[in-house]
DNA sequence: CGCATCCTTGAGGGCCATCAAAATGCGTGG
DNA sequence: CCACGCATTTTGATGGCCCTCAAGGATGCG
């Protein structure tokens, strides 16, 4: 939470894909993106967003607030991921065109919208900021392996650590996590709801977490006092989310890599 | 099994998005893309292709046989999905630069290579063949979605029979699938790190599905008389497979959707 | 102070992991 | 044809994780 606080250039966009392959955006390509941003819209907590089948005519940023993307079903609501500021949540729906999920707000949300007239024209002018747009989109993929790979092997508690430390590190990516902890509008039922399991026994499970001196899950804060220690407890490691990856794209037709 | 099967126009790369968008490809793409093939090599049983952390200069295609993609820790090999003939499994490579997983074979396996270098110039002159490219690594994040649903809220049984679903899906888009099952190389090993659950209760799963006349998994050959009693039994809705999607995209400038 | 939402705790039972061992299938060589 | 080794599949017994049903406490808001 330092740099750029006063006179922010880039106000709508200026989290999207910090941390990671933001440095690789030209100062041009900024300025295109942020002017993409045809409109800004809140929402109340628990708003659907996008609900799978729709056919949107535009893609969401993430501007502030937390997002659960999630698939339903006879037994339910799923969550398949969880998104924060910066994200680019919907960029899915403009190259898929129809959703096989919805897109839910936990919390208060600030979203900007891109019309995909918009997305067009950058496919078809700006490779190289096509380019990375694609990237994003597989960051998102990259979690979801992530995520497969914690339900196939950890134990509830240990999911749970595990999303505590994704989020922790997203959040610092762009800005927003303390260095013991962050804020979050996620109720246990939603941390149920990621890691498979039912909100009484993600409540044990992070009964255990607190007994344990791993972390604190309360009134709308998660603390920790050893992150290295949690991050072992949860098998973490942070390489899948491509924090402070020192990649680039070819630009202009010059081969690079 | 049926058509073109004499004078296949595009040997190499003709069951790439079949049964999906590869109507929305115009001949010369498919005739462009047929030439971006640089080499074809075959490998035997469980070949490890690309290593998490590596980062090759070319992408791969999958022509022949099965394919997993896994990521190992101190708990072993977890697979995340599982590919067919005329996947691009390895597009995400390009995109991603380093892997955050590995590709191994299942079975003798043939692929096509794609140079980084063709792919640049594709990102760079062809943007309608650019975004079926990047659809495609879409298809792959939207069955990790589907997966992530299924490893949190059905059992192992369960988990088996939408494998089963979603792999004979995938094998009919090309061709592969007979009206009652499939081949497949595939061990109970290889289905219990799909399923998230150990080998040894992988065949008790199985045992009840043969019980329970919902399907048989034996010598090389996945059998079941009801297909749709066994998606029903599955929660399997083949939705998120974009099986014969008729969407399009803009082409040449013009506005489409 | 009433109500809704969220969190917490208890008891019983089913799914699945683990450890252990035996059976089956298959290619190789005698 | 049989012997043998190896990978794979199959079966049994025990215990732990997690689900389900149920009820009670905390918190915030009008």
């Amino acid at each position: 939470m330092s740099r750029d606080d006063h006179e922010n250039p880039f106000p709508l966009t200026g989290r999207f894909l910090a941390g990671r392959l933001r440095d690789e955006m030209s100062h041009e390509e900024k300025l295109v993106f942020e002017e993409m941003i045809d409109e800004v819209v809140t929402f109340k907590t628990d708003h659907r967003l996008i609900a799978a089948g729709d056919m949107p005519g535009h893609s969401t940023l993430l501007m502030e607030g937390f997002m659960l993307r999630t698939i339903e079903d006879a037994k339910g609501r799923h969550a398949v991921s969880c998104h924060v500021a910066g994200d680019f949540v919907d960029l899915h729906c403009f190259a898929l065109k129809k959703l096989d999920h919805n897109i839910d707000c936990v919390g208060p949300v600030k979203v900007g919208l891109v019309p995909h007239a918009r997305l067009n024209e950058v496919m078809e002018t700006r490779p190289h900021l096509a380019r990375i747009f694609w990237y994003s989109t597989l960051l998102d993929a990259a979690m979801h392996r992530e995520w497969i790979k914690k339900l196939e092997h950890l134990l509830a508690p240990q999911r749970i650590a595990h999303i505590v430390c994704e989020i922790w590190h997203r959040l610092d990516m762009v800005g927003l996590a303390f260095n013991d902890g962050f804020e979050t509008p996620l109720r246990q039922a939603d941390l149920a709801e990621m890691i498979g399991a039912t909100p009484v026994h993600t409540n044990r499970a992070l009964n255990q977490l607190r007994e344990n001196d791993m972390l604190t899950f309360a009134h709308g804060q998660v603390e920790f006092a050893d992150r290295a220690a949690l991050e072992k407890y949860a098998s973490f490691d942070v390489g899948y989310l491509y924090k402070d990856s020192q990649i680039s794209f070819p630009r202009d037709g010059k081969s690079g890599g």
